[in-house]
DNA sequence: GTAATTGCAAATCATTTGCTTCGTA
DNA sequence: TACGAAGCAAATGATTTGCAATTAC
């Protein structure tokens, strides 16, 4: 892991411990592995991965994902499956993703969220406070539109 | 049932047809039933609905959904639930929603989505191919704003 | 020491599947 | 009549929960 990444790793326990969490070695093996993750992870393979399998059992990962949440640290994402897609949630913005319907990856997209700017209209229409918004992709990917024409 | 709204239906039921489904009461219920919802509803919802409880197995339901998905017919959405969500395709274009964290709630946003002039750019970059969207917003609905300040 | 966290097992919820029977084209 | 569709029950997969045993602070 980056020495950058160890950096927002121990600001983000710190967040955590700010939140009334207590440092454990799966909160941290979550966070480390989302951290180093480019695309979001469902709790399922987190809790298979190779830090916390054998060393944490799957309900403490649902839980403590759940907690993340509360707390605001992760971001949980539908996209479309029917497992629980979960990242850091970035304080400046937030990440958009296209997924192969095929194969599905997931990629995460390399441009300014167009949403972002209609969610104060949004909401003044609408009368939601507190908004937010998730917007995904789907097609196919080029490997798997090679793979079969 | 309005006119309009029987229209509809038997456009739908033909589509069906066409494709090679049977056109059976389950069929006719279940689009009756989306064709008259504002928004996208469940699997479960639609088979414990009046016009489908008793009379047909939820099992049915499921497997009727996932059909009139591969035809076209449907378009399933995340919504962040753990149920999938089942609406109407419309062939012009597609809705947005907005969500409720808090009861659940959710309404078909009135705008031009911001993001379909972006899929060609997006396939470009990406070099995905058969390029579709979701788009939703998420937060605290006026009345649930109201009962918890 | 105390409250937060974990492990383990059992319970839920949404969905899928196997297989036989039924009904539409 | 034949093949798509439905019924029923059992299997999956994801997630949640109860409760006693731990552990961080």
């Amino acid at each position: 892991m980056s020495e950058d990444c160890k950096q927002t790793l121990s600001e983000l326990v710190d967040r955590c411990r700010t939140g009334g969490m207590r440092r454990t070695q799966a909160l941290e093996s979550v966070l480390r592995l989302l951290l180093e993750s480019d695309h979001p992870l469902t709790a399922g393979v987190i809790a298979e991965s190779p830090g916390l399998k054998g060393h944490c059992d799957p309900a403490t990962v649902y839980r403590l994902l759940l907690r993340l949440e509360e707390h605001g640290i992760l971001r949980r994402l539908g996209l479309r499956d029917r497992a629980a897609h979960y990242t850091i949630r970035h304080s400046h913005t937030h990440d958009d993703y296209i997924v192969c319907t095929r194969c599905g990856s997931i990629e995460e997209l390399e441009m300014d969220c167009p949403v972002e700017a209609l969610e104060a209209e949004i909401a003044k229409k609408s009368g939601f406070t507190q908004l937010d918004h998730e917007l995904e992709f789907f097609g196919v990917c080029p490997s798997c539109a090679g793979a079969e024409g």
